[in-house]
DNA sequence: ATAATAGTGTCTATGAGACAGTATAGC
DNA sequence: GCTATACTGTCTCATAGACACTATTAT
């Protein structure tokens, strides 16, 4: 699936179309990564591009998000939230297209990325607020400013909310919480600071990981809260 | 102006327009205020709307946003930002519209409104978290909903930026700028505190409010941090 | 024992909250 | 003098940050 269906003007009239693009974001060994698709086709041939689709006029904006999210990932029942709207005249080089992006988290053992039509490659990309003007030469359209954007909400929602769950599997151990904290804020964390803090959102499940040359973790999940 | 332009099916083709909502709030008195329309025609006849424009296909989103406020208030330089895009799917009875839903802020003595066509008032509308229940009957669409979430982005968000300053004067006192926040908030606050806090964000003019039975004040204006 | 990571106790610095106090105007 | 509001000093308590310490596994 790609922005390509934007060629056709059957939807809406011949004047403008609404378009939903998702930043799948993930964690993995050290870093943040967000589902990428290779164009296939002009414009932007050979650029990357956030997956996306455009919006029926029967189905409202979530379900878009579903939709596309099912057909990138095979999984809906993940964590988004609406990011933000991009209207500039020019974003799209062929006709006006209204963008409304929106993040979604998912633990990326869940997901099975799979190209869709007029795309070679699906993949995700490591991206970092270190990286992400480097790589705004690579991406399609606006999807760079969507990048770095959706990284400054990420980083500034992690402290004071519980997003961070909704990137890690029903179990886990505390070092690993603190690592995607960590890559997500950009900095180093004191481990008993941490536990501290987080202390009112996990429980035990009685779980260890063993066979490791050291003290085994316990495994924790998340309350809810 | 009203989103009645919505019923001509003029724009894009027959099947989705695409409307701004601009949330235009403002602190009188002991309240926030928000500015509303009442409509003429039908829909929703009788209740009130908030002020939006239909996008125009050569248009950004943000140009609508500021012909809104012209035609509105009369003034454009004023503090916005967008809160979020409303795309459920009989949200107008009439046709399929996306609203792109911004906030401004501004000083009450600059506005000067005026009623567009097919409106036949346009007020000022107190609003707290405690009435927006309340209100909501009264709202066409899905205004409420809008009202309701503003007013908890303005309360998130007076507390670690400077999001309050956009609704003084050139010059306030400190004790006009306490109340401002006290009413977003909902909350007394401590002055000796207050002042310590916000001591990094004001200078002092060099002017006083004098004539009153008491301690003249001193004014100050905002530094831009 | 050693290496490696898991996990905890506690001191300190910072800042929010609470409250008491002083200052200066009109009457 | 009294009243009303402007403005300030300081104590307390909760919390974030820093760091040292103990615990448990494989080799």
């Amino acid at each position: 699936m790609s922005t390509d269906e934007l060629l056709k003007p059957k939807y809406y009239g011949e004047k403008l179309s609404v378009a939903v693009d998702v930043l799948i974001f993930t964690v993995a060994d050290n870093h943040v990564e967000v589902l990428l698709e290779k164009r296939d086709d002009e414009p932007f041939r050979g650029y990357y591009a956030l997956p996306g689709a455009i919006m029926d006029v029967d189905e409202s904006l979530e379900e878009t998000v579903t939709r596309c999210l099912r057909e990138e990932i095979g999984v809906t029942d993940i964590y988004t939230e609406q990011l933000y709207t991009w209207g500039e005249l020019r974003r799209d080089p062929r006709r006006r297209v209204l963008s409304v992006s929106y993040i979604a988290l998912v633990n990326k053992t869940r997901c099975h990325p799979v190209p869709g039509e007029r795309v070679s490659e699906v993949r995700w990309q490591e991206v970092s607020t270190a990286n992400v003007n480097e790589l705004r030469g690579k991406l399609a359209y606006d999807h760079g400013d969507m990048v770095a954007y959706a990284l400054e909400r990420l980083k500034g929602k992690v402290e004071y909310t519980s997003i961070a769950f909704h990137m890690m599997g029903e179990e886990f151990t505390l070092s690993a919480l603190q690592h995607v904290y960590e890559i997500l804020l950009g900095k180093n964390l004191y481990k008993a600071n941490f536990r501290k803090k987080i202390a009112e959102f996990v429980e035990e499940t009685g779980g260890m990981v063993v066979g490791d040359p050291h003290r085994p973790s316990k495994l924790y999940r998340w309350n809810g809260k």
